[in-house]
DNA sequence: GTACTATGTTAGATATGGCTAACAACATGA
DNA sequence: TCATGTTGTTAGCCATATCTAACATAGTAC
C-alpha cells in the first residue's frame, strides 16, 4: 500500500501530549467519571489555573482528537482520549500506591511525585517497574521478615 | 534580626533551577571534572543545542551564583553550583544503577528515564527510594532465590 | 422577558527554552 | 600583523504555558 503525501492515516498520526496536556486530560477523565462530562470551570478549580489556560488546553486536546469539545459545550472524552487518560492514571496509581504503602511517604508527597513521574516514565520502564512493585508488595504482605526489615529501614 | 526589604541574604535566596537549567549544570560539572573548566561549545555539543541556547542558560546560572562566568571566560562552578550538581548526579546514578542492574533496562532507556527523574523527584522520596534500592540490591546479590525470582519476573 | 450571575472566550502580556542568522572577539599561522 | 577560522554573543523568531482583563453567552430568578 502506498501512502500518499498528506494522506490522513491512523495511529501514527497521534500527537504526543506534553505533561501539562496530559494533566488536563487526566483531570477531564476524573470529572467525566464523576459527572459524565466536564466543565471548564471545574478543571480550572481542580488544577488551580485560570479558565483561559484551560480554554487553550481544551482546544489543543480537541484538535488532537482526545476530547469532544466545541465552544460552550460539555466536555467528554473520545476513545483516544479515554485510552490515553487510563494509561496516565494507571501510572499514577502504580507509583502512588508504592510510595504510600511501601515507602510510607505522606499522601501529599506521594501524589506530588507520582503526578510528575506519570508524564515522563517510558512505557518499558513502567512495564518493568510495575512488575517489580507488585513482586515487592506481595513479599511485603506475605513475608513478615521482609516486611520488618523494610519498615525498619524506612522508618 | 530584622530582614529589611531588598536585603541580600544567604541560602534562602537560592533560586530553584528548572530541569533544563539543572541539565546545563550537570553537563558543566562533567566537563569541569574532565578538563578543569567548561567551554560553551562543549556544552552545546553534549546537549545537542545551539550555542545561543547555552549562552542564555549560562547567564541564568551565573546570575543565580551557580557558575563563574563572564563573557568569553572559561566556565567553572561555584561552591553552590558544585553542591547542586553533585546532588543531581547522585540522583541520576542511583536511578540509573537500579534501572540497569536490577530492572535490566538498556543503557539508553535507563539513562533517558534517570535523566528525567533526577529533576523532579523530591528529596524525601529520593532519600527513601535510595535506601530501598540499596536494600533490594543487597538482597539481589546475596539471596540467589530472590535474584532468580526477580530475573524470571523481568525477563 | 429582562437583568443578573455563571460560565466560557478572546486579546494581550509574561516567562522559559528552544531556534537561526548575523555579528564580535580571540587565537593562530604565515 | 593581519587574514582566517573557531568560539562566543546578540537580536529576533517560534512554541508552550501561564496570567489578567475585558468581553460574550447561557441560565435563572424575579
Amino acid at each position: 500500500m502506498v501512502v500518499e503525501a498528506g494522506m490522513t492515516s491512523s495511529i501514527e498520526d497521534t500527537v504526543t501530549l506534553t505533561p501539562s496536556q496530559e494533566n488536563y486530560l487526566k483531570t477531564i477523565y476524573i470529572k467525566v467519571s464523576q459527572d459524565g462530562y466536564a466543565k471548564m470551570s471545574d478543571i480550572a478549580n481542580m488544577l488551580s489555573v485560570q479558565k483561559s489556560s484551560v480554554n487553550t488546553a481544551l482546544n489543543i486536546l480537541a484538535r488532537g482528537g482526545y476530547i469532544n469539545y466545541t465552544p460552550y459545550s460539555q466536555i467528554t472524552l473520545t476513545e483516544l482520549g479515554l485510552d490515553a487518560a487510563k494509561r496516565i492514571i494507571e501510572k499514577f496509581k502504580t507509583m502512588d500506591n508504592f510510595f504510600c504503602n511501601i515507602l510510607k511517604l505522606s499522601k501529599e508527597e506521594a501524589a506530588t511525585n507520582s503526578c510528575r513521574i506519570e508524564h515522563i516514565i517510558s512505557e518499558e520502564l513502567f512495564r518493568k517497574i510495575s512488575k517489580f512493585f507488585e513482586f515487592t508488595e506481595e513479599l511485603y504482605l506475605n513475608d513478615p521478615d521482609y516486611k520488618k526489615k523494610l519498615d525498619d529501614l524506612l522508618s
